[in-house]
DNA sequence: GTCTATATACTGATAGAC
DNA sequence: GTCTATCAGTATATAGAC
């Protein structure tokens, strides 16, 4: 029994905290007693365990910016794939990851702009010689394929971006919100499909 | 001579200062030093002309919604167009508009997320009853329009919220950025076109 | 109207008891 | 490891001189 394990760790209630709170309200309003409130914690601790609240962040900042590009990094990556399957793909397992995290994108692209250089050129490198890029370049030569790149996640993202300005649609709110999103897995590829003909 | 008018008052000074730097930042970031500083003034005229930071950003953030949200309203409204000439005007007006304010979306949005009971139902009220949403419920009876009005304003809208990532792109960056945006001005509304066949 | 100096409140971080 | 109490730094706002 090395490990006494009651529910969760104390520095792991915190880090789920700061997940919350920090995605909600951006770092800048982010208090750290917001945090130690969230976890039910005492103050003191968030820097006995993680030293700054500038350190934490980092710590959430880096999960999240996996969390929104990684996915999708690999997606168009995927060497064994059709340009079709990865629409599919692409579409289903993304609205999906964003339904449960509604609040990423907007957290992740408000500290973006806030600080710029915390982000890397990693991810647009990784883009631009991607397996989805080189497909589309076959179909359409003619058009520069990061159009097409950027119409499909805007109509995959966007809508989550805008959710607190939809939510006041009184046809589509709470649940009909969600099945609104979720009806678009299958429209998003024929969409697609539709754009990309000549 | 009623008004000597030598440059600009110092009241439209410091606004014009917290237009930039609240729209850069954020609320919770900006600091009432930072647009002092911005307006090459002194920090106590900001509460001599605008009593607190709080009421200055409210005056800032109801042009900003005007801005972001207006100019749509007004476009969709336009009874006197075909759905055609709505959808040119759109990509044409907006993204002129958003290429002077590149900041305005992720702002505007970021501080509805931040503050949801800020923003009222007056523009999605609007948005339902308007002649667009007639138009294309005369085209495609069969699904909720709500999508393809989602789908135009997201080509038009997110390559400008994700400008920062874009930017790291090598053969995006500074005015082919621009020139990439303008680009879709023309090519939205044949996509639009093309998504709205059966 | 505009400035300097200062009051007041808040926030991140730490010391020290348990 | 976890708590209470408190410090030090910073931010908004104001008082008062000019």
């Amino acid at each position: 029994m090395a490990k006494k394990e009651k529910d969760v760790s104390t520095e792991e209630r915190i880090k789920e905290a700061a997940r919350i709170v920090f995605t909600k309200k951006g770092y800048a309003a982010t208090r750290t007693r917001d945090i130690a409130e969230e976890a039910g914690l005492n103050l003191a601790l968030l820097n006995y365990y993680f030293r700054s609240k500038e350190k934490l962040f980092q710590l959430i900042m880096e999960e999240k910016f996996e969390q929104f590009f990684g996915m999708i990094v690999r997606l168009l990556n995927d060497e064994t794939t059709s340009l079709e399957e990865k629409v599919t793909a692409i579409a289903h397992d993304y609205i999906d990851m964003l339904l449960a995290n509604p609040g990423l994108p907007i957290f992740v692209l408000s500290e973006i702009r806030n600080n710029p250089q915390l982000f890397s050129n990693r991810v647009t490198g990784k883009l631009v010689q991607s397996a989805f890029f080189k497909q589309l370049h076959q179909v359409r030569p003619d058009i520069n394929v990061f159009h097409f790149i950027l119409n499909l996640l805007s109509m995959i993202i966007f809508p989550i971006i805008v959710q607190p300005v939809i939510n006041q649609i009184e046809t589509l709110q709470g649940d009909a919100f969600k099945q609104f999103v979720l009806e678009r897995k299958k429209l998003i590829p024929i969409w697609f499909k539709q754009i990309l003909t000549v």
